[in-house]
DNA sequence: GTCTATAAGGTGATAGAC
DNA sequence: GTCTATCACCTTATAGAC
């Protein structure tokens, strides 16, 4: 068994995170974490003082996951084309893993803004080789005029949306599990070319 | 004073609709609700016997106003660009308002999916004239092919996801209040332009 | 219809044995 | 470190006076 080589801190954590995940802060139950961790309720306690500490630790590393691996990519020496399709394709295979992320992470955001600010300050995608590569290449004539911060939303919208709305979109289109890849094979392929071809003709 | 007209009923119900869109269902409390309301706790009882009630009475009013508005919409007897023009600032609009109701709405989506299925099946975007515009649109060659969902999809995307994401965006991009009134202006006419641009030039 | 008082059950947290 | 037992508080919901 796997298990056996976990501790119990990684247990609780795991089923934190499963938890949490799913209801969120007020409406997750340390006992259901205990049970799914397989163990007792005190031990949650023992290890991570209360559950708004548990939550906290969660909260952050789920944050960092989503935030903190976007960063380096945007400092790859590719060109903004390439750079495009890999953070499309780099958040899809991420939330075709965790499709609960999203919403878990802009909950908790509106709830306490202040929790991330440290975390966002770290992850400054302001500075990154991206934004200065997509303002050189306005400067230089071959993308349109526009706000950087709006290419970066633009991505993310067309990605992560998506999965937030997902019980949605599976009812009104009449998807499956199987048809939901590849909607988002679609997806992914339309963001991208739409974008690129926005910047690039006009 | 306007409040003095409103019933008791139409004071709680307000007052939920608050409360329940800021907190959710497992945030809120039923005391808070009250307070908002300026009456007795036990008058929430009364008039909708118990939270679930009540909140159910309030997804099902936003829920409705979300999505309700938007068929007609869909409907009415003008070209598809247009209609894509109007769909974009009816959303924003909306969503200047409410900016809440995003998240709730999915959120309890996501927690109770038959809830809304009656809804939907009620507000069948599928079956509007705007499907069809654009499927003969695809016909006759003057739209690229692609599935009219997806463009849907591209349109609720770029401008329901930035109310969701709000407090990051407003974080990582620094903007205040009047700068989000811009960045939401300026994202109608990217979105608009560019979902445009890539169904007509292939 | 509206209020006060209180019941009934759940939930986070801790004490203490092992 | 792990468990059982239990506390203290909170929250929904109701009973009953007015």
């Amino acid at each position: 068994m796997v298990d056996d080589k976990k501790t119990t801190e990684e247990l609780i954590f795991e089923a934190a995170l499963k938890v949490f995940q799913k209801k969120g802060l007020a409406g997750a139950r340390m006992q259901e974490i205990a049970d799914e961790a397989g163990i007792n309720k005190s031990m949650l306690h023992y290890y991570f003082r209360s559950k708004e500490l548990l939550f906290r630790q969660i909260f952050l590393k789920s944050f960092k996951g989503f935030i903190g691996s976007i960063v380096p990519l945007l400092n790859q020496e590719i060109s903004w084309e390439e750079k495009i399709h890999l953070i499309i394709e780099h958040y899809a295979a991420l939330l075709q893993r965790n499709p609960d992320l999203p919403l878990f992470i802009f909950n908790e955001l509106k709830n306490n803004p202040e929790d991330f600010i440290s975390i966002l300050k770290e992850n400054s995608v302001r500075d990154t080789l991206f934004i200065k590569q997509i303002i050189t290449g306005i400067q230089k004539g071959g993308i349109r005029r526009i706000s950087p911060q709006q290419i970066i939303v633009t991505i993310n919208s067309g990605i992560i949306f998506p999965f937030v709305a997902m019980p949605m979109i599976k009812f009104m289109a009449s998807l499956n599990d199987t048809d939901w890849d590849s909607f988002m094979e679609d997806r992914k392929r339309i963001v991208e070319e739409m974008l690129i071809k926005y910047l690039k003709e006009f």
